[in-house]
RNA sequence: GCCCUGGUGGUGUAGCUCGGCCCAUCAUCCAGGACUGUCACUCCUGGGACUCGGGUUCAAAUCCCGACCAGGGCGCCA
């Protein structure tokens, strides 16, 4: 490795000793005899100071003609200096350009000039070099790994399943289909039906941190073509309110983890997080229906998933109520995929769940159908065929206890935590539409 | 799938309503020069653009048609 040390780390009571760091040449201002460099690494920003008459003539035109993202190693002398922003600099003796930078640059990794989203996503690498769009994946990574580590001391095992499946898992959603060889096959749309498999194997709980490719052509601030989302199915719950127990706890988790160790990366978005509740408030559909009518003034025919006004005027009613994390429950069963159970006390309704976050859903789940005659009359009656699930429907043969569990958009998740404008801000390289490079 | 909006230097924009005063504005950027405490340094000189094709007109960045590309809303959903 190249011996070094990240900027972040230098600290004005080091005065006098000798350093090297390594970085990006972020910006450059010349006056004459005085030349500065700031050179930024992934965890801040270093000056390098040039007096002409104190560096070697070699070094200083070198410093002079190295072009804005550069990549160099300076090894010098650290000095305090309180004019120096940070309050200490580098006054270099030697200076190695490791890759010069091409210029013009497509992009301005300053943030001085603002770009589209468009621009910066076509040149994603040096976008993800402004240190505000650095946090968004740092947050990213930590609320991830907050997931995995609650998740696990919930007892849920970390499992994989196939991401390239014969047939349709749930109908409904567009599949992207791909060659197998001399058959044809699909990416998966979810997890869902091999989760759902698992739980006859005896696993009891699992989750799988998975891509979801959907082929819908919906071009919005919403929705993503390639989509990772945290899912999650336990066995033997008495009813869906215990899938809803272990979303709390998550969610908790993860809002506690970058509260506690991203607050760098926070400030830098200009985001202050709230600690949720431990409970969440449940609202069913046929309340909230009630709920919009007298106090949004909004008819809704029952039956129907909730349009996305009615989800948006539901936020802001909860939100002055001092909600912004609530569930939705009960759905009508003909609106819920064909695994999803009947509500044990109206056949109309099913044990299901959103979970609503600012006025939009980021958790679908509900407690499944394990009877198998009652699955298969469900696949009837969406239209589908049976014989396609029948390594699925296996799994309900031989003994399948009652389960249920959900999937959350890790993306969505960020977005609204984030309050970000785009979900495309919270992927590295989205895939949307009409974006497939880089 | 349906609907709406837009495309001007590398980047972000002004100009378009009401065609001529536009060999196109401003900032950043790039090149050269002056400057020893900058931190969006400042100042001087120079460089760089009307998405493409067709039409209307004496005259098109501006009006009309088409294509391509992009942004957004709805539906669907994570």
């Amino acid at each position: 490795m190249i011996e070094r040390v990240y900027a972040g780390e230098l600290s004005p009571e080091m005065d006098g000793e000798e350093v090297s760091i390594a970085g990006w040449v972020h910006e450059k201002r010349k006056l004459g005899g005085l030349l500065f460099l700031l050179i930024r690494d992934r965890s801040g920003m270093v000056q390098v100071t040039l007096p002409k008459k104190f560096v070697p003539a070699e070094v200083f035109e070198l410093a002079k003609n190295v072009s804005k993202e550069s990549v160099v190693v300076v090894r010098g002398r650290l000095q305090a200096m309180d004019k120096a922003p940070g309050g200490v600099e580098v006054i270099p003796s030697q200076i190695e350009v490791l890759s010069s930078a091409a210029s013009p640059l497509p992009l301005d990794p300053t943030g001085k000039v603002p770009a589209n989203l468009d621009t910066r996503l076509d040149h994603r690498v040096l976008d993800l070099r402004r240190p505000r769009v650095a946090a968004i994946f740092r947050i990213r990574a930590r609320a991830l790994k907050a997931a995995r580590e609650h998740l696990t001391r919930e007892g849920f095992i970390e499992v994989h399943t196939p991401r390239i499946i014969s047939t349709a898992s749930e109908g409904g959603t567009e599949l992207f289909p791909i060659s197998y060889f001399e058959r044809e096959a699909f990416l998966a749309q979810s997890p869902q039906l091999y989760k759902q498999m698992l739980m006859g194997s005896g696993m009891d709980r699992v989750f799988e941190i998975a891509t979801y490719f959907r082929a819908e052509e919906h071009d919005t601030i919403w929705h993503l073509n390639e989509v990772t989302a945290i899912d999650c199915e336990l066995a033997f719950i008495s009813s869906y309110e215990d899938v809803l127990r272990v979303i709390e706890g998550l969610i908790r988790a993860m809002i506690r983890e970058v509260r506690e160790h991203c607050a760098k990366e926070l400030e830098l978005l200009g985001v202050e997080l709230k600690e949720p509740p431990e409970r969440f408030p449940r609202l069913s559909y046929e309340e909230v229906l009630a709920l919009l009518e007298e106090e949004a003034n909004l008819k809704l025919p029952f039956g129907e998933d909730l349009t996305t006004e009615a989800e948006k005027k539901l936020g802001e009613l909860m939100r002055r109520r001092g909600h912004e994390l609530y569930f939705v429950t009960r759905f009508p069963l003909e609106a819920k995929p064909f695994y999803t159970m009947p509500a044990p006390d109206n056949p109309e309704l099913s044990a299901s769940f959103d979970l609503e976050f600012k006025g939009r859903e980021i958790i679908s789940g509900s407690q499944r159908i394990h009877d198998y005659d009652l699955l298969v009359q469900r696949i009837k009656a969406k239209g589908l065929r049976v014989e396609s699930f029948s390594s699925y429907l296996e799994a309900f043969r031989y003994g399948m206890p009652p389960h249920g569990g959900f999937g959350m958009g890790i993306e969505r998740f960020l977005m609204l935590l984030l309050d970000l404008p785009n979900i495309r801000e919270a992927v590295l390289f989205p895939r949307d539409r009409h974006r497939l490079e880089p």
